[in-house]
DNA sequence: TGTACATCAGTGAACGCGCGTTCACTGATGTAC
DNA sequence: TGTACATCAGTGAACGCGCGTTCACTGATGTAC
């Protein structure tokens, strides 16, 4: 099969507005030019849905995916890495809902609360691995700068950005406070809500990183499996 | 900085046998050819070391690295997977060997023996967090293979070779069997060291890719979030 | 009501790069006769 | 003891590819006069 540069069938193409030419995206009407801003995204979180890495958001595969030229990606965008960015935000804030939903679908019982909350966590993980995938994959390594192997990043930190910080700060928050929730109903042991989040954190992250990268293993029922790992990590007595 | 294509100064340089060229690597004797195959591996390690990560092992780069050229490669390696999985293994031995040494350094008590490997686990993979993670990395996702923007991969499946899946069920039945001394010794409540074993496992794993990815959390102390780990989820008791 | 103009929302061609891979080759070293 | 030859251990140039990025541009749409 040969690949063309031109997008061939981009998603969304054929509703609404008649495009000229087959494959190519209708332009937005003026003052609505922020909307390609979205569509970006939106074709960047298909293509790490699609390949399973956000190795494959290149500029010119996000202009293919969506059914516009590679350059008009510029004026929204100022690098790859501002697009990847954008999608990490937009997936954070996915995560952050799901775990709130699945909290909150419990009953008021504090360890019923922290038990979905945790099983949401791995849900979302588990359903979408590429995107999560993307979350927690490192951003650029510390390695020396003046290593000729290592491409210069010319602006930007090895570290994510603070908006990253804040979302993931959010979630964490979360799960402490339902951890400090079951020790002050007399129903965790816990003395250290902070240490001890961090405790379920790493496991919940290693489940869904391990589950993704070796499916063929025989992993336990995800339900029980939460139970395993939460129950005694957040010292649940009763 | 402009990078050339010829190696400036690769390791190992200079040392044994004043190379006609600088930088070049100087021929192995003939019937000792299979050395080079050793020298692309450690040059793809050092790749991996220094940018942390697999991406950077490209052809041309573990060539540059070594000091030959590019084509040599061939005559050892069929594709640049080839040298990865190599890599790959070779990591797993040492992963293999690092939980040994570090279970055997300890005394005869099962609990110390067991937290003694588990701490060498997260030891070996905060110290080499790029050798950890190309031990993990996903070989290549489960995508559609009718996906244009998936690369086809030609005779490979999705996962990794049989002889990763045998060092890896090695490193996995120390473990189980550290759990189940415990049991045996009745210092774990253990019914089920397999699964007991997988909680532990995912939970390593977690801490290893967590601590990796946010080295700006505030960590506590290894030993301390060992034990904090894998008393609860191996059901240690005493 | 015209019309010149500014702005918006992009396009298409081109650049230089590193990449995997191929091809024909080179030069040293061992071996058969 | 020679010498032709096979083999080994590589090299150097070239290909086509996708990539990020630049540049000058196009054509529709709103706005000032």
């Amino acid at each position: 099969v040969r690949v063309v540069e031109t997008a061939s069938a981009p998603a969304g193409a054929g509703t609404g507005g008649s495009p000229a030419v087959p494959g190519r995206r209708p332009r937005n009407a003026r003052g609505e030019g922020g909307r390609l801003a979205e569509d970006i995204v939106a074709g960047a979180l298909a293509l790490i849905d699609r390949t399973g890495s956000e190795e494959a958001v290149t500029l010119r595969a996000v202009a293919r995916e969506i059914g516009i030229a590679a350059p008009s990606i510029y004026a929204h965008f100022p690098d790859r890495d501002a697009i990847i960015m954008a999608a990490v935000l937009r997936i954070f804030g996915e995560l952050v809902d799901a775990i709130t939903t699945g909290a909150d679908s419990a009953g008021p019982d504090p360890v019923d609360r922290l038990v979905a909350g945790c099983a949401a966590y791995l849900r979302f993980g588990l359903a979408h691995p590429a995107r999560y995938g993307v979350l927690f994959a490192e951003r650029r390594m510390t390695a020396r700068d003046d290593d000729p192997a290592v491409p210069a990043r010319p602006d930007r930190p090895g570290s994510p950005g603070p908006e990253v910080h804040e979302f993931g700060a959010e979630a964490f928050a979360q799960l402490v406070q339902a951890i400090r929730d079951c020790a002050e109903a007399g129903v965790s042991a816990s003395t250290d809500p902070v240490a001890d989040a961090t405790a379920v954190w790493v496991a919940l992250h290693g489940t869904v990183t391990l589950r993704t990268t070796l499916p063929g293993y025989p992993w336990p029922e995800l339900g029980r499996f939460t139970r395993q790992l939460v129950v005694p990590l957040a010292r649940i007595t009763a």
